[in-house]
DNA sequence: ATATTTTTGTAATGATCGTTACATAATTAA
DNA sequence: TTAATTATGTAACGATCATTACAAAAATAT
């Protein structure tokens, strides 16, 4: 038995809200903020996530893993991917300014809710430390093939780029500038070879 | 005319309040949570804050700034200013896990407010800029010295070490680990020489 | 003493918070 | 056609939000 059909879609609805969250975080957004984004009211939004907002924060990052894992895909099918990963640094400093002051939404989630929300910000350094693995075992391959010569750990070059990504997410607000942050990533990416 | 003495001493009253702010940001942090804190009652915090919950974070984050300049003051004394950059960024690593998770309260403002207070996120990003522009101008001098011999332009160098302790300041959250952070520090300064 | 000034504690303000209740709408199953 | 089920929109809930009002307290100045 079937019942009324839906109006909304739920992952445009969680993508809505992602986009809220991503500017304001989890604590400033509202759920008056989240029904004028989506344009759902409290009734179905509640009805859909019967978790209320801390649950369509949780599928906002989910959202966001799963980006993540698409392009891991797309790495494990790639020729050379120490390469993608060395130009998805390096599309960093091409993006606009809103795009730089957004962020990154695991990051930001991090940075904000560790006395806040625990469960929240487990997931969100659980999705880092995914991002952290694929970094260590692309250079760990890399190395072997001779695409990356800096003979150090593996993980521990990994968690260096990781770190790369993070600090990334607050200088490029400080400095929304192309150039500026064409010439820190590629000191940063430097240190592989 | 001098009217009643005041019972709190706001030095103190702002450091207590910049604790709470710290480990829960502005957005979350309540009036009650900074009564509480303060042992202030509304009527004696409005009468000396008289800009409310967001002077009072200002301030706390005028007293971050404050002991900035104490530390530069330190490097303009020290014999060899870049090795004590290089301790500072070493003792990091040997902090406890409280402090790893609290992180830099002036990177988590710009993190956290850029769509939310524009006057206290440009706040926080002049103290970045501020501390970059130390690294950068004692980069400069370590150059002329020696002390770095990486030749790359030395605003690039300090833009670089500001991401350093960006990133430092999710990766300490994600492994709030001696031996792995102090790997990683180790990775990172080693770009200077 | 009395007037003046400042600080303090308490109580109240209206607004907004996240969430729930509930009647109605829209569908399928019987 | 009727019962069952699900989704929707609206109104309301109590709690908490940041802030203000105000009278009492504690000092100085006259």
């Amino acid at each position: 038995m079937r019942g009324r059909p839906a109006t909304y879609d739920n992952d445009a609805v969680v993508l809505k809200a992602q986009e809220i969250f991503w500017e304001k975080g989890y604590s400033a957004t509202s759920l008056q903020d989240l029904q004028n984004a989506t344009q759902m009211g409290s009734g179905s939004l509640y009805n859909t996530f019967r978790g209320g907002k801390k649950e369509l924060f949780s599928k906002a990052l989910q959202q966001r893993r799963e980006a993540f894992q698409a392009f891991k895909k797309e790495l494990k099918q790639s020729a050379s991917p120490m390469d993608l990963i060395r130009d998805f640094f390096r599309s960093v400093a091409m993006a606009d300014e809103h795009t730089h002051l957004k962020g990154c939404i695991v990051a930001n989630t991090v940075t904000a809710l560790a006395f806040i929300d625990n469960d929240l910000e487990t997931e969100a350094v659980g999705i880092l430390k995914d991002v952290e693995k694929m970094f260590t075992d692309t250079i760990r391959e890399a190395q072997r093939t001779g695409t990356v010569s800096n003979p150090a750990d593996a993980a521990v070059l990994g968690r260096y780029l990781m770190t790369c990504w993070n600090g990334l997410n607050v200088t490029r607000r400080m400095h929304p500038h192309k150039e500026k942050l064409k010439e820190l990533i590629e000191m940063q990416l430097g240190i592989l070879r």
